[in-house]
DNA sequence: AAGGGTGGCAACCGCCTCCAC
DNA sequence: TGTGGAGGCGGTTGCCACCCT
């Protein structure tokens, strides 16, 4: 596997392992040049042997005493992810696979925390493995968090909705104590690149956790294309393998699926309610994480180390920017105060010319218009080629006069009093802290700023949809509200039905919905398909989805 | 067999927080 | 109260081995 110590001292510290400035790069402190790069063996033992005598800490002290020619935070660094007694080596057993799946749902990017609850695992470790995870996820069309990471937190959710009241805005700003979890930021990094708005944050906790569990990964939009079936292929098989071995999480092997149905597997996998249109021409039109390099989700790429596009999306959040960004379109005549607190960093949308991405590049206004324009269009080929275009339009068909500017006028309708526009940023992160941290966490139990009815209303529409009691509400829902949709969409696949038109429907669709309770998923008549919610889960949403056009296949009015 | 791509891992960097002075 | 050092944390980079074409 890789080198050991004894050839790392061969190699790059011939003659001394402790000092070879000839081989090992090093950086001068205090006059003494201090080494960087790998360790040694007999570097290890010196830091040892000194902790072993003067105990962990006062690390800078380890080089005047010591005569390691190492800073202070080498040292601490090489001790606690090497040296350190009781570290736990080896692969990142299944076990701890699902652990460090729900610790991170519940903390984000917490590696220390969430190295707190896996003992002999470090930080290190665990952001290692989850950003080669995330990779693999995305690469292989999956799911970031297994269906029962997800299901548990939407009932946790639940729970603490339940237990938290009713407590007013007040307490919450007096408890400033609540912590944003870092998943709405990663949802939110997924989105900066193509929306310069974010408008309110739903549900924290459980919409961004199902989000990345049923539709979204955390960095990333779906890449298909860029990479080799074959490798997608064996990646795939690979995915799910922490996940206790169950085939249920398991999509149907790829060689049992005709080619032009392979994409709409991997889109639905990803929330995406498009079938994918044969039609060259329609083709092209895909909104989300089309081949076409739908720059949507691509340009919501955020790679923990490198950028997935040419465009680069450098986002340092927490944090939020909107550059160039016209806020009186978004019916407020000031940005909110959320936006002056923010430095993020958002580049153009990517550019292409072989997509259909805007052909001018003039701003992500722009960019938006086009992509809406190309949805309005894709969604109108869509109505005609598709049978369940028999189905007149409804309220909440969202299939029909979905577009951006309605967007905006519902948004202008609903929103004026709740949107980030109006809200403080407290607001916007504080709706629903992350879910129910119960031991983990000290954090309060998530409290409700008035803004926060129009989430609940969408968990009720999901409590509802499972239980499938209310279907006739379900009618009602108004997918217009961006709220709505993204309230309902994180359950998207169990939710939301079409009517099977034929197409292929895949076993992994059946098995999530059916993880997610319900059992008529696999309804000859009647199969989940992820909708409107978990088209809007690609972006958070709003970025790519609910801004864009609904997906033309969500009917409430077809729930069984 | 060679070359490129990718995964896995170790280590570094920059920022932040805490705390002593 | 301000300031600087130490430690902690998350993000990023670079290297190496492996796999695939």
């Amino acid at each position: 596997m890789r080198v050991s110590d004894d050839e790392m001292i061969s190699k790059d510290c011939t003659d001394s392992p402790l000092m070879d400035e000839s081989n090992c790069g090093g950086s001068a402190s205090g006059g003494v040049v201090l080494k960087k790069g790998p360790w040694t063996s007999a570097e290890d033992a010196i830091l040892v042997d000194y902790v072993r005598k003067h105990g962990e800490g006062n690390w800078n002290a380890v080089q005047k005493h010591s005569g390691l020619f190492r800073c202070g935070k080498s040292c601490r660094l090489r001790w606690a992810n090497h040296l350190r007694p009781h570290l736990k080596k080896g692969a990142i057993t299944p076990e701890e696979e699902r652990l460090i799946a729900e610790l991170h749902a519940k903390m984000g990017n917490k590696w220390a925390r969430m190295a707190a609850h896996l003992p002999g695992r470090t930080d290190n470790e665990i952001k290692n493995y989850w950003n080669t995870r995330i990779k693999r996820c995305q690469r292989g069309g999956f799911p970031l968090y297994p269906p029962e990471v997800c299901l548990q937190a939407l009932q946790e959710s639940e729970q603490n909705r339940n237990s938290s009241g009713d407590r007013g805005q007040h307490d919450l700003l007096q408890a400033n104590s609540y912590e944003i979890p870092d998943v709405i930021f990663d949802s939110l990094k997924t989105n900066q690149g193509v929306l310069p708005y974010v408008p309110e944050l739903p549900d924290i906790s459980t919409s961004s956790i199902l989000m990345k569990g049923l539709g979204s990964s955390q960095y990333y939009g779906f890449v298909p294309s860029v990479v080799h079936r074959q490798k997608r292929l064996r990646e795939s098989a690979t995915s799910y393998s922490g996940y206790d071995g169950s085939a249920r999480n398991e999509p149907p092997p790829f060689d049992q699926i005709p080619d032009d149905s392979y994409d709409n597997i991997t889109s639905q996998s990803f929330g995406l309610s498009f079938r994918c249109d044969p039609d060259p021409i329609t083709k092209n039109l895909l909104p989300f994480g089309g081949n076409q390099g739908s720059h949507s989700l691509l340009n919501g790429n955020f790679s923990a180390s490198k950028p997935a596009t040419t465009v680069g999306v450098k986002l340092e959040l927490p944090s939020l920017q909107y550059p160039e960004t016209d806020f009186s379109s978004w019916g407020s005549s000031s940005p909110p105060a959320l936006l002056e607190s923010v430095d993020a960093f958002i580049q153009s949308p990517p550019l292409s010319g072989t997509d259909c991405l805007s052909p001018r590049n003039s701003g992500l206004l722009d960019a938006l218009l086009h992509e809406a324009k190309a949805l309005s269009a894709k969604n109108h080929v869509s109505d005609k080629t598709s049978n369940s275009s028999t189905t007149p339009p409804t309220p909440g068909d969202v299939t029909h006069g979905y577009s951006l500017d309605t967007s905006k006028t519902k948004w202008k309708e609903y929103g004026e009093s709740t949107s980030p526009l109006g809200n403080s940023a407290a607001s916007i992160f504080s709706e629903r802290t992350p879910v129910s941290e119960n031991s983990l966490d000290e954090n309060p139990p998530a409290e409700t700023f008035p803004g926060s009815i129009m989430m609940s209303e969408a968990v009720e529409q999901k409590t509802w949809a499972l239980d499938g009691e209310k279907k006739e509400t379900a009618a009602q829902l108004d997918f217009s509200r961006p709220d709505a949709l993204l309230g309902s969409c994180w359950l998207g696949q169990s939710v939301t039905y079409v009517k099977d038109r034929g197409g292929v429907t895949t076993d992994a669709d059946a098995d999530a919905a059916a993880a997610l309770g319900d059992d008529d998923s696999h309804n000859n008549d009647y199969k989940p398909h992820m909708g409107a919610g978990t088209a809007l889960n690609q972006g958070w949403g709003f970025g790519s989805c609910a801004w864009n056009n609904m997906p033309p296949v969500c009917q409430m009015s077809e729930l069984p």
